[in-house]
RNA sequence: GGUCCUGUGGCCGAGCGGCUAGGCAGAGCUCUGCAAAAGCUUGUACAGCGGUUCGAAUCCGCUCGGGACCUCCA
């Protein structure tokens, strides 16, 4: 059984072997989200996804060290205004501290990232926890001359960097070609070369989230944290950075750059850069006002949304997309997936009523082989959900005596699907992903049914009803609305 | 404008030189008091036009759509 694994590698525009530094420990590193607005559901298939990558890395028996980033200090909106930044902004608009608008979007953030079932990460690092370090990493990058201070303000050389390094390698675009694209430059700036970006900025006067520097006051540049601190936790150089595609650039490539002017190599052996989820063809972004929030989606209280979805599906429909793939949100392929799911769910819990045979011609072997396969392959979920689906038939077949599979064999789906579909893609059965109004809900339906009874003087068949779950140590009690149950200890 | 990605059957979505993807929806059958579930069978497909090849959804070119990045973004 093959148990490679291929990961297409941004870098180098390949699907390379994955071949850890320091096996068996892996440095996984992701980008987290920016704390000054609730995360949206195109935020959340990123996390799900790498989510899914710690887990099957972890299944293959590999040590990771995950770390994931809050980022709490606000990015400046654009290189040239006056230090505008988005936490700061939210701050003024709900008159709360900064530090308040952090602390309540990322109670959401973990909120919605244990109602996916994501895993926590290893370490998940602030960047306003990491002040001294980014300071320490840009007194680096000064001293080996790729940097320069302006009005204590610092920019990373650009010019200077690429007369050593190679500059745009990930996003594969090149500073001329940028050069003539760039739109119209502010006259005022700072920096000597159009290219070059902050480091650290100057706070003004206004500015609220400041911090003390060997420069004066101000605040770390946007792309640094994530250097810092993937340096301190993971080291000069990790396995594996994940993120959205929409960092590639710039953040991402200044990462490189960064870090490569810092400790004179790249930092990471594997980039990985997962796709957006689209809606109408078009990102799902807050910008463009077509974003909605997970709660939303399970209550279906959004004028996209014709009903809800619970966390569990749209876990599945979202598996069942490839991370490299564009995703489209429509109801009807949520309404799809959630089918899909309920099947795939209802065979799985089904495999103990399964009658082993003596006999059976089924390659289970085969199978889980195909599902490492799959796995294998660049994390192709959708090819695993296709193979589970092969389970799911075998199981329903042995259920109606249609196919004979062995008590070793029905053993071994079980592990699969456990392994894969619990393990692996961080999915839950409906029990244990909900509901403690289900059964609250069935009774409504058998006090309903002795309604009717009753209405009907059908009194033995209501009380043969009531007697049934007392035997199970279930008291009815009729109400004049309906009706009570509660349990009854023994 | 530049760089890159993409266009698959009613819908979603894999595959990316020859071999059934899969799910949902549809049709037929089996099972069945009814209904559901499940199983079996089954149709419609690779944007268009050229080219390479024994053979192309898959490679190349052009045309026409869609999108991402180039500014904060998962």
């Amino acid at each position: 059984m093959s148990k490679e694994l291929y990961i297409y590698n941004s870098l180098s525009r390949n699907k390379d072997l994955f071949q850890p530094l320091n096996a068996p420990h892996v440095g996984l590193y992701v980008c987290g989200p920016t704390v000054y607005a609730n995360v949206h559901l195109g935020n959340c298939r990123t996390f799900m996804f790498f989510d899914v990558v710690y887990r099957y890395l972890t299944h293959l028996g590999y040590k990771v060290r995950y770390v994931r980033n809050i980022t709490d200090v606000g990015h400046i909106t654009s290189t040239f205004d006056d230090g505008v930044d988005r936490i700061g902004q939210q701050a003024r608009l709900e008159q709360l501290e900064p530090m308040e608008i952090v602390q309540k979007y990322t109670n959401y953030f973990h909120e919605m990232m244990r109602v996916f079932n994501n895993h926590s990460p290893s370490i998940e690092p602030t960047a306003t926890g990491h002040m001294i370090e980014q300071i320490e990493m840009i007194k680096k990058i000064l001293d080996q001359g790729f940097a320069y201070e302006v009005n204590g303000s610092i920019y990373f050389d650009v010019q200077a960097y690429r007369a050593k390094y190679p500059y745009g390698e990930l996003s594969g675009r090149n500073v001329e070609e940028l050069y003539e694209n760039t739109r119209t430059l502010d006259g005022q700036d700072e920096k000597k070369f159009f290219a070059d970006f902050a480091l650290w900025k100057a706070a003004s006067p206004e500015h609220i989230m400041r911090w003390p520097s060997p420069w004066g006051e101000g605040f770390p540049g946007w792309h640094l944290e994530c250097s810092a601190m993937s340096t301190k936790y993971l080291g000069e150089q990790f396995d594996i950075h994940g993120g959205g595609m929409d960092l590639k650039f710039p953040h991402h490539e200044s990462e490189i750059a960064q870090n490569t002017a810092c400790c004179g190599k790249g930092p990471v052996k594997y980039w990985m850069h997962s796709n957006m989820l689209t809606v109408n063809g078009q990102k799902m972004s807050k910008s463009l006002g077509n974003s909605f929030l997970p709660h939303e989606l399970f209550a279906g209280d959004h004028p996209l949304l014709e009903k809800g979805f619970g966390p569990q599906v749209v876990r599945f429909f979202m598996m069942q997309a490839h991370y490299r793939s564009t995703l489209d949100f429509s109801n009807e392929a949520l309404s799809a997936a959630e089918k899909g799911y309920e099947r795939m769910m209802a065979a799985y819990m089904a495999i103990e009523e399964c009658k082993p045979s003596a006999q059976s011609d089924a390659d289970i072997d085969a199978l889980e082989a195909r599902c490492y396969d799959a796995m294998g392959d660049d994390f192709n979920t959708p090819i695993l959900i296709a193979e589970l689906f092969e389970a799911v038939r075998l199981i329903n077949g042995c259920k109606n005596g249609q196919q004979a599979l062995t008590a070793d064999q029905l053993a071994q789906l079980k592990k699969i699907m456990t392994h894969f579909l619990m393990d692996v893609m961080g999915l839950q059965t409906p029990e244990s992903a909900s509901n403690v109004e289900l059964p609250n809900i069935m009774m409504d339906a058998v006090f309903e049914v002795r309604k009717g009874l009753k209405e009907k003087k059908d009194y033995a068949t209501a009380d043969m009803l009531r007697d049934a779950f007392s035997s199970r140590n279930i008291v009815l009690k009729d109400t004049k609305d309906g009706g009570e149950w509660t349990y009854e200890k023994k």
